[in-house]
RNA sequence: GCCCGAGUGGUGGAAUGGCAGACACGACGGACUCAAAAUCCGUUGCCCGCAAGGGCGUGUGGGUUCGACUCCCACCUCGGGCACCA
């Protein structure tokens, strides 16, 4: 017999479920359902009448569009603030919630090398595709508020943004960035040095320009940078993996010095760190932050150069008490100062090209052993140089370096140091020289066993230790004044000497870098700046925007295997769009432009960043052509409050996205959010207020013996072992995905269950943030539960809807009130896990009165529909339809729990006797102690096993429980 | 090495000082059926016991408490981040 015949007509399955979720898509679409009004501007239009209700942004880390479309994996986040948008909106908020596209990036440009196709071709197809998928999870976006960053409407305000950061400079007394306007004011001023002193209007043009351009915050700078051949462009230090390999691709990355734009983010590290303090973020994100900046505290201290008075090296240390105990320094191989110091030849002595008389031969080394020291710096930099990052991680911490002839003097202790290389110390962090006190540091104690050199203890160990640099606290030894002090006190107690005596100050040094903004790709944003016959760059005026990219026959810049390769972005090829003419009127203190003339534009692209750097302030006023964002729409949606009813001092209420941004993305948003704000065109110094991050949803995956990876639906379980074509393979679990071939598409999910079992299986699986396996066997539960819920209100053989025919006893009204109050706790909360399971548990009450009387109270049908609704909202608007109602249940208020009902007369609670519990006992509520533990007592169990014992204390937690502690 | 986070039934998970295992999957049993599917009902942490009942139990070991999955100390395992950062 055909199984079809027997399934009721009007069963909930997914062929009914499909129909129902595309007709409510359809009619939220037809009804403007969710479009959200602004104050001011070209969407103020109010379909829903939501005007005037407080707002909540609510906002998605927006994906790349990939050509490979969604697996399950990927709406996870975007259901979870859906669910938290819908509930928001439930209970009275004017709720703004949209879904852009991160649209420019290597894929797509990897794709149209690969095909000739235009990225652009490629990319809307793409996004057009995902805008399909995400359509059919029902999510309730705006729709007119979703940009591609690549849309020239969109990329145009990115090169506006740049030009703001471009014209604007870090006034670090001020603590905030300004107009690079007022900077030549304070320069006339002669607030800042000049060259030679001179007074700035007497500056040559070419000199008043590059005087301005170093105090830029985004700047061209020529500096070692991560050269990847293989992708043939630069990447910003967040984009190289810990072994030195491009994350992209997995390409070795080799630094090399050249001419890139980069940002000045560093001027921000103290607020980026400071302000992370006013967010509603994870504690383990603001960590990576924290340590990411990687702000330390401590001193400089100006070491002289023994017979130089010309020179001194500046050291930077977090132990300025350890000073009496540095014996030797040590500079990165590629300092400045390191030639200057072996020159054969400066002023009219000759004597950097000795080793000297007191320079042991184990100071000398491998390196140093034949030839002078120049010879020996110039052998030891090559051999730093040939490591890659790779080698470098191999050989672990096994010390190299050399002497290089010169002596300093310890200003403490006025005794004469000898000067190393060593490619432990890093030219990029601190000021690339240290001062080496290997009694208290391990690192330098390792160098100076391998070198010969003295030992000095400053800080006394505890009796029992028997390591080798002490790295604990404890009082200060041989160091005269500080002697007796602990590290702290002894650190302050020098900082003031170093201070007094000129030797140094206390000062603060990050880990952070400036962000290194320009890459040699076709599919980015152009920067809007042309350079003028001086080959300096001059900022295009903002009635040149947007620059757009130039049609190119090649996509790919030129990628190679060798190290030495320079970078050719393939913009350079398009000659007539890079040669143009152009009447800029440069600023009168520049004394360039006035008529036309020729430039060249700028051939590089910005980062795949920028363009996410700013999206979620464009969803608040997508089609203005006038600004970035009107200033009144942006107060209006910066006007909320937290949920504690604080101020909020980010704009987006609630973001939600991958644990992987942590230091990408959202450091580089908050910088240019800062930036905004102090240029005026934001008036919230955080971007996101409150931070979640979705859990990964993990899937089975099965490596053959070779290792490779073969498709998951392959494969079979039989006995507890695992078979592709019968060959067994080796399960493990990971995230899911294309690479480890255990992706599930939501399509085949929407084909057999629908969209709303799809949404509530992610969302019942387990906590929000916690990463979770993906079952496809465990779906039939939510199914399950959405069947039960459709059959509590329509008749499966007849559709009619049937309501009423049972009376609401008192037990239902209370779990419902429970319920309730659970539900809008947990939606709340954002923990829809258990909301859902309240709902079940009521559900399931429902069916046992359908079945008892052939159907359930309408008041708690009606509840349990808006229930649902932010959770499955199609079928909650279908069924809350057939139950009579013609608006969309999108706006109804959510149920209010009736406090009467959340109380009961009787209670139920635990008798323990020493802790363990023996029996339970029932008492009214609102009873005394005294009517507690009588209670405990007059039952048989507990009085039985009281008997004759003593009891020495007995506690009573009215209404939870009575505890006896016996004898 | 340093910094986070996690460890609970066969499985996903719930409980944040007060009845461990809500809810769901799976499994087992039953009703309906010629049969199966679907649906509905029941049982389901482990051990002893016919039962009443008892013992054990939240990675391991200790501690605080009348009472600990929850707080504290030490350790183990797994996951993530950083890593010669002076």
């Amino acid at each position: 017999m055909d199984r079809s015949d027997d399934i009721p007509p009007h069963r909930y399955d997914a062929s009914l479920a499909g129909a129902i979720e595309a007709k409510w898509q359809d009619r939220w679409e037809r009804e403007r359902t969710f479009w959200t009004p602004n104050p001011t501007g070209l969407l103020t239009e109010d379909p829903q009448g939501v005007a005037d209700r407080p707002p909540l942004f609510v906002l998605d880390m927006f994906p790349y569009p990939s050509g490979a479309g969604l697996h399950v994996g990927h709406p996870l986040g975007y259901i979870a603030t859906d669910v938290y948008a819908r509930f928001q909106r439930m209970q009275g908020r004017n709720v703004l919630h949209a879904m852009g596209y991160d649209a420019f990036g290597l894929p797509a440009e990897q794709y149209a090398v690969q095909t000739g196709q235009h990225p652009r071709v490629t990319t809307e197809a793409n996004v057009a595709n995902m805008k399909r998928q995400l359509r059919a999870l029902g999510l309730g976006h705006d729709p007119r508020r979703g940009p591609a960053t690549t849309d020239v409407a969109y990329y145009r305000w990115t090169q506006w943004i740049f030009l703001q950061i471009y014209n604007s400079w870090y006034d670090a007394e001020a603590g905030r960035a300004r107009p690079i306007g007022q900077l030549v004011e304070e320069l006339r001023a002669g607030r800042f040095a000049t060259p030679d002193d001179t007074p700035f209007d007497d500056l040559g043009p070419l000199q008043q320009r590059e005087l301005v351009d170093s105090f830029r915050l985004a700047y061209v700078d020529e500096a070692p940078v991560n050269w990847c051949p293989g992708l043939g462009t630069v990447l910003a230090n967040e984009e190289v993996t810990a072994d030195g390999r491009s994350e992209r691709g997995n390409f070795p990355v080799y630094k090399r010095p050249l001419k890139q734009w980069k940002m000045r983010i560093t001027a921000y590290a103290d607020r980026l760190l400071d302000d992370l303090d006013l967010l509603d973020w994870s504690d383990s994100i603001k960590q990576m932050q924290r340590n990411w900046i990687g702000r330390s505290t401590g001193a400089s201290v100006r070491f002289p150069v023994d017979g130089r008075d010309d020179v001194a090296i500046d050291v930077f240390t977090t132990r300025p008490d350890t000073l009496f105990g540095a014996t030797y320094m040590v500079l990165a191989p590629e300092h400045p100062l390191v030639d200057e110091l072996t020159a054969t030849e400066w002023g009219d002595d000759v004597v950097g090209d000795e080793w000297g008389s007191d320079a042991p031969a184990a100071w000398r080394g491998v390196f140093g052993a034949t030839g002078n020291p120049p010879d020996a710096v110039g052998r030891y930099r090559e051999f730093v140089a040939q490591k890659s990052e790779l080698e470098r991680q191999a050989e672990g911490r096994e010390k190299t370096g050399v002497f290089i002839g010169a002596f300093a003097i310890n200003p403490t202790t006025g005794r004469r140091i000898p000067i190393f290389i060593a490619d432990y110390v890093l030219m990029g962090y601190g000021t690339g020289a240290i001062m080496a006190v290997p009694g208290q540091d391990e690192r330098d104690w390792e160098f100076a066993e391998e070198f010969d050199l003295p030992i000095v203890r400053t800080v006394q160990p505890p009796a029992d230790f028997d390591g080798k640099a002490y790295v604990g606290d404890g009082p200060a030894i041989n160091s005269d004044f500080l002697d007796g002090l602990p590290v702290a006190e002894a650190k302050a107690e020098m900082i003031r000497w170093l201070e007094t005596t000129g030797h140094g100050r206390g000062t603060v040094t990050y880990k952070l870098r400036d962000w290194l903004f320009s890459r040699q790709r076709y599919w980015g944003e152009p920067f809007p700046i042309v350079y003028d016959e001086t080959g300096l760059p001059v900022a295009l005026p903002e009635s040149e925007l947007p620059v757009e990219l130039p049609e190119v026959v090649e996509f790919e810049p030129a990628t190679s295997d060798d190290p030495d390769a320079l970078p050719q972005p393939p913009l350079a090829r398009a000659e007539q769009w890079v040669e143009v003419e152009l009447d800029l009127a440069g600023p009168a203190w520049a004394g360039y432009g006035g008529g036309r003339r020729a430039y060249l534009r700028e051939t590089n692209t910005m980062p795949q960043w920028a363009g996410s750097c700013w999206y979620y302030l464009r969803y608040l006023d997508p089609t203005n052509e006038d600004a970035l964002v009107d200033p009144a729409v942006e107060r209006a949606w910066a006007a909320g409050a937290r949920g504690d009813g604080a101020p909020k001092v980010g704009l987006v209420d609630l973001y939600v996205g991958g644990v992987e941004h942590a230091v990408l993305h959202l450091l580089y948003a908050r910088f240019w959010h800062k930036v905004l704000y102090d240029l005026g065109h934001v008036t919230t110094i955080e971007p996101f207020q409150r931070l979640v991050n979705q859990g990964y949803i993990l899937a089975a995956a099965y490596t053959d013996e070779r290792g490779f990876y073969v498709e998951a639906t392959e494969v079979e379980e039989r006995d507890g072992e695992y078979l592709h074509d019968g060959v067994p393979v080796t399960r493990e679990f990971g995230k899911m995905g294309k690479s480890l071939k255990n992706a599930v598409a939501p399509d085949d999910i929407y084909r057999d269950y629908g969209a709303d079992t799809l949404r509530l299986y992610e969302m019942f699986m387990g906590p929000i943030d916690a990463s979770r396996p993906w079952n496809t066997a465990d779906i039939v539960g939510v199914h399950r539960f959405l069947q039960r819920l459709w059959r509590n209100v329509v008749d499966e053989e007849t559709g009619a809807v049937h309501v009423g025919e049972a009376p609401l006893d008192d037990d239902t009204r209370r779990l419902l009130h429970r319920t309730i109050a659970a539900v809008r706790d947990d939606l709340g909360a954002m923990r829809a896990n258990t909301a859902v399971a309240r709902l079940f548990e009521l559900n399931n009450r429902v069916t046992q009165l359908v079945a008892e009387h052939g159907g359930a109270p309408a008041e708690v049908l009606d509840a349990l529909v808006r229930m649902v609704a932010p959770l499955a909202p199609h079928i909650a608007e279908e069924l809350w339809e057939r139950l009579g109602h013609t608006a969309t249940i999108a706006y109804e208020p959510f149920p209010d729990p009736d406090p009467r009902w959340l109380v009961t007369d009787d209670v139920e609670i635990p008798v323990q006797i020493n802790g363990k519990v023996r029996a339970r006992v029932t008492v009214p509520v609102g009873a005394d102690d005294a009517a507690h533990e009588a209670a405990a007592r007059a039952e048989p169990r507990i009085a039985e096993l009281l008997g004759g014992a003593e009891v020495r204390k007995v506690v009573v937690v009215p209404g939870r429980l009575v505890s006896f502690v016996v004898a």
